[in-house]
DNA sequence: AATGTAATACGAAAAATTTCGTAATGCAAG
DNA sequence: CTTGCATTACGAAATTTTTCGTATTACATT
């Protein structure tokens, strides 16, 4: 369950599903044309070629169809970084993370979560020489 | 110069172009090639059509065309931490950053690196509560 | 000057993604 | 039952991105 690359407007409905658990297409296509100009059968067209590529499923047995999603919001998130990390910080973690630490300004709370992030890492972690792709 | 959305293809030669600082397109076509099934004539293509939409800028003045870069790295990728940290993580720096270092196990060196941003980040930064977007 | 080589120019095909129109279907209200 | 409405099914158009074939051009070698 690993190399998920969904596209655009796959993620923007994965985002939808994994807020909301399950939905009907309807509930999706609300959120999605609240934010943009898009219209209803392609809400749904793209959720029925989202459910033949095993990123969604969906329960047939009512009239109205429920979709949930198959794959997990990490998983996306992973792969997601992993190729970024790879195709824009020529694969270094570290730049990785100030990347995304100078791409806002940040709070202090922030801040304080990021710390107790690095803190418990390094208690769960004590290899001192990783592996290197 | 601000949001820069290059393509996959656009990518792959900005970062090649970002190492060189300026290269001809069989210099970045022998990169790409030694990467992935490519031929020369999609990387003259795609180094033209860029070129067009500003993303490079070429020296026509020899026989072989020179190209620069016009857009910069940071600008590129801040654009692109932008993105994501709105479409995967609901907008909040943090959780892109922990998205980050998740991504991969990171060695003590570069746990310092960050901690080290983190400290002059502080330093530097002494507005206790930032704005929301 | 003629030829061979390597470069650029250009158009268009191929592939991937997004969009939507129209038809078919089931359900509920009258 | 029939009408109206909201849903799904389906195909195909539109758009964007990637790819490459062919033509043209400039230069070096002969």
């Amino acid at each position: 369950m690993n190399n998920v690359q969904p596209t655009e407007s796959e993620l923007e409905i994965l985002q939808v599903l994994w807020q909301f658990k399950k939905a009907t297409v309807r509930q999706v296509h609300e959120v999605l044309a609240s934010k943009r100009d898009i219209g209803y059968t392609t809400t749904l067209k793209l959720m029925q070629i989202m459910t033949e590529k095993k990123l969604l499923k969906r329960d047939t047995n009512q009239r109205v169809h429920i979709y949930q999603p198959i794959i997990g919001q990490s998983s996306v998130e992973q792969s997601l970084m992993q190729k970024i990390k790879k195709n824009l910080f020529r694969g270094s973690t570290s730049q990785l993370v100030i990347g995304a630490l100078s791409s806002d300004p940040i709070s202090q709370s922030e801040l304080q979560e990021i710390r107790d992030y690095l803190n418990s890492y390094e208690k769960t972690n004590h290899s001192s020489n990783p592996p290197k792709p």
